[in-house]
DNA sequence: GGTGACCATGTCACCGGTTACCTAAGGGGT
DNA sequence: ACCCCTTAGGTAACCGGTGACATGGTCACC
């Protein structure tokens, strides 16, 4: 019957069914203009000879494949690993696949290679992740050449069914106002790199929170990081270097944040009641130290699923996924890393 | 010129530079047999109008695509993100792209899940993390289906040209009688799951350290977690609320080494002082959570980069990747969570 | 009873590459 | 001068699906 060797195509299930190739190619598109007894016939020969569709074929006449693509540049793992969870969420049961691109945003060719990466691979879309999403170019070069794309991040950076993002500086006011509440003047910020959307936002977010306060601070109280444990560890010495010290520090992630906790600890301090800390993620890490962080919940997860259902629209139909919301807000989780200052 | 729209294909450059598509094919692929005045015509044309080879049609004709499958069923994010990054650095400046693929070890129908997969995707192999790497059927699909594997492990688990190794029980037995020499001797083991080979290993190494040292442990000082944080956090518990208390505990992964951690601080005692513990994997929170923690190095992008090359082998040539080793030792990595125990 | 609408299905070219095989030209050996 | 071999390149079929359009049968309606 089957010729031979190889995996089963259509051909051969035509064959076997007595129809015609395009007649089997309806029943596996779901066609709704199929009289059952027909697809019954159909369906039973595919069960049989096990017979599975050859996606490079299709994707070869459709000029388009089933792969959503993830770009990044992200440094910390957790928070990579919660995106590609929140999209796979979203492509359960889906004939979608997942293909990972880490890119070099330092590099002067990143742009170009992407671009031969999209168009190369042909994707069904790209989701962006920050803090690469914030550059304009790159969605640019989407557009330029015909690939959807939703960008994740920390502010509105392009139309809502190109993006989700966090409402980032809100949320930082109520967490340093929080701290304010409790009596901290001397609040140090570890601020994320240059240039970064997600770092201005949660800076700004400082700043208008204690600038409300009327708190006058010192240039000194805000250090500069990059959103890697070691540089948040060298912010979070200068900070305790100075004199007087800060009471409380907020760092613009989880990881310099738990390298402020490191720091403090390996000079024998005790957080909170020597050190307030705060930091922005919620990732797992701020959970498991000890102890246990007050952080901000980034609803990173449901952000990665929403936006690959957005990428997803038109396949779904629009029913269910352009409804999908473009904001997510952020909130303050209170562990244990944060206590009135003590009084001197 | 070009037929308007839409990229241009190779007929389009065949038409330009007044040769056949088969011509166009072999500069392509870097035939031999090529006139360079030829060669050079036709590669003018290409980088004149941009033309980018279709991989779906490439991938039709040639009954495999240049994709990189990473099946996993990993709970620990550090770990899967240290192995992407391995695979990546080995694929770097190749065709290759990597397609991420989540499994749920649990449900009934992964093995036919991981089957249809690799069927419709025609992957050019897979790499297999463990814990699941360590399911002989899974390998066997692979086998069967004609797609490329390699297993990463902590034991042998197949020939050598299908699966990279660390040693593990032997690092262990090291790292306990590190503990045994400090003059510990009431050692808690928080184990991995029952039926993973690394859990396996890792105790064996525990048992054999401890028999040696002619230590006879009661049972309770063995505990069960599944390598997370929170199962970790339920067995640290158990360990320390037996009495007397032991005075060290080795974890079978950082995760539940954090969380042991996390429980002695909960009740006030101190780390390494009151209790000493040891982790395994030498993942990023290791470093980062305060005291730092002792463990184990597991060269995980070592060894996920060597299984990417063992997969690409037969793509490279065989001279280099051939040559990869399949073992790769583990190392005590000593930090500040282990320390004498003190006298009573 | 003829006609058009509609339904279920078939035909065939095409998506953009590759393989197998063929041709034509040039070169050397005898 | 003849033959064979090598080199450079062309031809046509094929990989396994899909789209546009054609076909033949049924039914409702005038």
């Amino acid at each position: 019957m089957m010729k031979s060797m190889g995996k089963p195509t259509i051909n051969d299930v035509a064959r076997l069914a007595g129809v015609s190739k395009k007649t089997v190619s309806r029943v596996i598109n779901r066609s709704p203009l199929l009289n059952g007894e027909t697809r019954a016939k159909v369906e039973k020969v595919i069960a049989d000879i096990g017979y599975v569709p050859n996606v490079q074929a299709r994707a070869l006449a459709l000029r388009r494949n089933f792969l959503v693509g993830l770009i990044h540049d992200n440094p910390n793992a957790q928070m990579v690993m919660n995106v590609q969870a929140g999209i796979l969420e979203a492509i359960r049961d889906t004939e979608f696949e997942l293909i990972v691109r880490p890119i070099d945003r330092g590099s002067s060719t990143m742009l170009a290679d992407v671009k031969n990466f999209l168009e190369r691979q042909r994707l069904y879309g790209v989701l962006i992740l920050p803090p690469v999403s914030e550059n304009d170019m790159l969605a640019e070069v989407c557009r330029e050449i015909g690939c959807r794309y939703v960008r994740m991040g920390s502010t509105t950076l392009d139309t809502p069914e190109h993006m989700v993002a966090s409402n980032d500086s809100e949320v930082v006011r109520e967490a340093i106002n929080h701290l304010i509440s409790l009596g901290h003047t001397r609040i140090g910020l570890i601020a994320g790199p240059h240039g970064f959307r997600s770092a201005r936002e949660r800076r700004k977010g400082f700043e208008e929170a204690v600038a409300a306060a009327g708190i006058k601070l010192p240039r000194s109280l805000i250090a500069d990081g990059n959103y890697t444990f070691e540089t948040g560890l060298a912010a979070a010495d200068r900070l305790l270097d100075l004199s007087p010290r800060p009471t409380a520090i907020f760092a613009s992630n989880d990881e310099m944040a738990a390298a402020s906790l490191h720091a403090a600890r390996r000079r024998g301090m005790n957080v909170p009641d020597d050190l307030s800390i705060i930091g922005f993620d919620d990732t797992a890490i701020a959970s498991h130290i000890w102890p246990p962080m007050t952080t901000v919940h980034w609803p990173i997860i449901s952000m990665a699923r929403s936006a690959a259902l957005k990428l997803l629209a038109d396949f779904f139909g629009d029913d269910l996924a352009s409804e999908e919301p473009s904001m997510f807000p952020s909130t303050l989780i209170h562990r244990a890393s944060v206590a009135p200052p003590r009084r001197d």
